[in-house]
DNA sequence: GTGGGCACCTTTTTT
DNA sequence: AGGTGCCCAC
């Protein structure tokens, strides 16, 4: 098998392996996604095993994307195409839609992602008396989550210390996820989480899951959390089919419940484990693994591992010292100008930091610079207000009771129901014991005035009419487009923009949604409006143009934690500076410097033949020059690895750098002058 | 019910 | 710096 070929002995081991639990301990560049799409294609092509029962789990978009197509590749379309491959949450999503009545709600549930999430919180927590204290909604969202990702139910949840937090999450976790259920929504957590509880429950469903999915695969394994062990363990119990491919130094999502002990402890959960390490490094240059192999040994909590790769040196790696974020970005701009006029092409490169706020100076030079780029991750389009208030529409003509949108669109664009109204009218139904919705189609009783009373008509009129035209229509872009031109909802825009660029900009967003639309309904045979917004809820970014900028080769823009998994023959590791990396977190009582370093090291080990990393020594938060140091694990490198450029020897003569250098003066007696 | 003005707070990472 | 939320005047 043409597959089989180029593989090294525990390569091979793992991708011949057959029935029973493997724990696949791979350190970074080592092959595992090659590894795991030989492993089904060996499965489909050489064991009798059919493409129908195999599951392989990805905690990303992207990297189920990438394995899914990788696989079409190695096995063949027509051999794979039945296989499985998914996120978490996606694979929660399809199997909720199924079954998700047998846990109390009805189908064509609607998804709540953090904006929603936190609206209803912030709604429960108005009504909840906190002492005249004033709680942040975000943290209440986040002990919440926490509990959910260690499968806590609302009637478990107990306090662990008495903190105001705790017991006001306590207090709303019950009540907030009552309310979901009362809107026929889920939130994010909940998918994994009533997922595990569904199979629980109904002994059933689980088994019809196990006896579909004879054979698991879960890649990125040293991230699960409890939830997704849980199910994962009760798929996987009876056969024990399950592949788990992880690394512990590339563990780096600690702060969203995942529990290294997983992988720790995999051998005594899944008796007669087989392990097979992969050490052999195929990705990176010999300087790169040194830098990355330094680095990472100096943490404690982890299986020592011995990195090696067969490859000379290669280049070394470059230092730069930036006077600041603007400097920073044209000089490593600049840098990619010169290496793509060498002959590289810009989806060579990648530029990679801690956090997303950094993109910004980024995109404009990029911008500027007339160099095609794209954003990965953030969630800049969805969480666009004008987005939102589209999306809004969607999800209430797909699920009425989804109160938290259907509020969002009762006065938008505005029709003269204000707050005073909309507050009547979810008095009236609790009085009611009704939804909202209910309470909608008959107002006379709510108590609202003429004006807000005939709008409300209109109102669920509109939404009547489009309900039938998105289901009786088989062309739900067209439906969408007319939907929006009877909101005007790019009139309202103009309404209420005063900047005419803005404005333009966020008519644009609303187009595309439409485009998000239109391109999901050509690639799916059979398109339905909830479909679409399940794919916009994970986030499962269909945007055409994001594509074809791919295609088109461009620069890729992301954080640290977006680009695990992924390789670049460029990296510019920007903003190596204490404080970014490792970040200091606002509360840093769990301040925990080695799942820093581990981000530092998953940085470094996504370069193949060029590694920058670059930090600058003033850097623009909230409006004001601050003084930055470079991270102490640039320390760890040993030197004799570095290319150190100061601004000196980068170019001599230039009049940035005379700039760069009389700014830094400036700014240094500056500080000495505030003393 | 709407809109302007002002104080405030922000920044971790993701599905 | 920029967005959000609150207060007050229309």
């Amino acid at each position: 098998m043409k597959f089989l070929r180029g593989l090294n002995p525990q390569q091979r081991a793992a991708v011949e392996h057959g029935a029973g639990p493997l724990l696949l301990l791979a350190g970074a560049g080592s092959g595992k996604t090659r590894v795991i799409t030989c492993r089904i294609a060996y499965l489909l092509k050489l064991t009798e095993v059919p493409a129908e029962s195999l599951l392989a789990v990805t905690f990303t978009n992207k990297a189920a994307r990438e394995m899914r197509e990788r696989v079409l590749e190695l096995a063949g379309r027509k051999a794979a195409t039945g296989v499985t491959v998914s996120t978490f949450h996606s694979f929660c999503v399809q199997v909720l839609k199924e079954h998700i009545h047998r846990l109390g709600y009805r189908k064509r549930f609607s998804i709540y992602a953090a904006a929603d999430q936190l609206r209803l919180i912030k709604d429960l927590l108005e009504r909840l008396d906190t002492g005249g204290r004033r709680l942040d909604a975000d943290r209440i969202q986040w002990i919440i989550s926490d509990a959910k990702n260690r499968l806590i139910s609302p009637e478990q949840f107990t306090v662990p210390y008495a903190d105001e937090y705790q017991l006001a999450a306590a207090e709303l976790y019950p009540r907030y996820q009552k309310a979901l259920k009362g809107f026929n929504a889920v939130d994010f957590d909940d998918l994994i989480m009533l997922t595990d509880r569904l199979f629980r429950e109904c002994p059933d469903v689980l088994r019809q899951y196990q006896q579909r999915f004879q054979y698991l695969l879960v890649d990125e394994y040293q991230d699960t959390n409890a939830a997704q062990y849980g199910l994962l363990r009760q798929l996987a119990a009876g056969h024990g089919n399950l592949c788990v491919v992880g690394d512990d130094d590339q563990s780096i999502y600690g702060w969203r419940g995942a529990d290294l002990g997983n992988i720790l402890e995999f051998e005594r959960d899944f008796p007669g484990t087989t392990v097979i390490r992969l050490e052999q490094n195929y990705r990176s240059s010999g300087n790169i693994l040194n830098a990355a192999n330094a680095v990472i040994q100096k943490n404690q909590k982890r299986k020592e591992k011995q990195l090696w790769t067969s490859d000379g040196p290669g280049a070394s790696i470059e230092l730069l010292a930036c006077v600041d974020e603007e400097d920073e970005a044209e000089r490593i701009i600049e840098r990619i100008r010169l290496e793509q006029f060498k002959g590289r092409s810009w989806r060579d490169f990648a530029i990679l930091y801690r956090t997303n706020v950094q993109s910004r100076v980024f995109e404009q030079q990029l911008r500027y610079n007339d160099i095609p780029f794209v954003l990965v991750g953030g969630q800049q389009f969805f969480d666009r207000k004008e987005v939102k208030d589209a999306i809004a529409y969607l999800k209430v003509l797909v699920n009425p009771f989804d109160e938290i949108n259907l509020l969002r669109i009762l006065n938008y664009p505005r029709r003269g129901i204000g707050a005073t109204s909309a507050e009547r009218l979810i008095q009236s139904a609790s009085e009611r014991g009704c939804t909202l919705w209910e309470v909608l189609r008959d107002p006379a009783v709510a108590g609202v005035n003429d004006q807000a009373r005939a709008a409300l008509a209109l109102f669920v009129r509109l939404l009547d009419t489009y309900r039938y035209r998105f289901r009786e229509s088989g062309d739900l872009t067209s439906c969408c487009r007319e939907l929006f031109v009877d909101l005007d909802l790019e009139g309202e825009i103009e309404r209420t923009t005063n900047d005419l660029i803005k404005a333009a900009r966020r008519k644009e967003f609303v187009r595309e949604v439409i485009s998000a639309l239109e391109g999901y309904q050509q690639r799916e045979g059979r398109p339905t409006l909830d479909g679409f917004l399940d794919k916009v809820s994970l986030l499962d970014d269909e945007r055409e143009d994001a594509e074809k900028k791919q295609d088109e080769h461009a620069v890729t823009l992301m954080s640290l934690h977006s680009s695990k998994g992924l390789e670049f023959p460029v990296v510019f590791l920007v903003g190596v500076e204490e404080d970014f990396l490792p970040h200091r977190k606002s509360i840093d009582e769990t301040f925990d410097i080695e799942e820093e370093r581990r981000l530092c090291y998953v940085g470094i080990t996504r370069a193949r033949e060029q590694l920058v990393l670059s930090h600058a020594g003033e850097r623009l938060k909230y409006g004001k020059a601050l003084k930055r140091e470079p991270s102490r694990f640039l320390e760890e490198i040993p030197p004799e690895l570095l290319d150190q450029l100061e601004s000196e020897s980068s170019n001599p003569a230039s009049e940035e750098q005379k700039d760069a250098i009389a700014g830094d003066f400036f700014s240094k007696m500056g500080s000495l002058l505030d003393d």
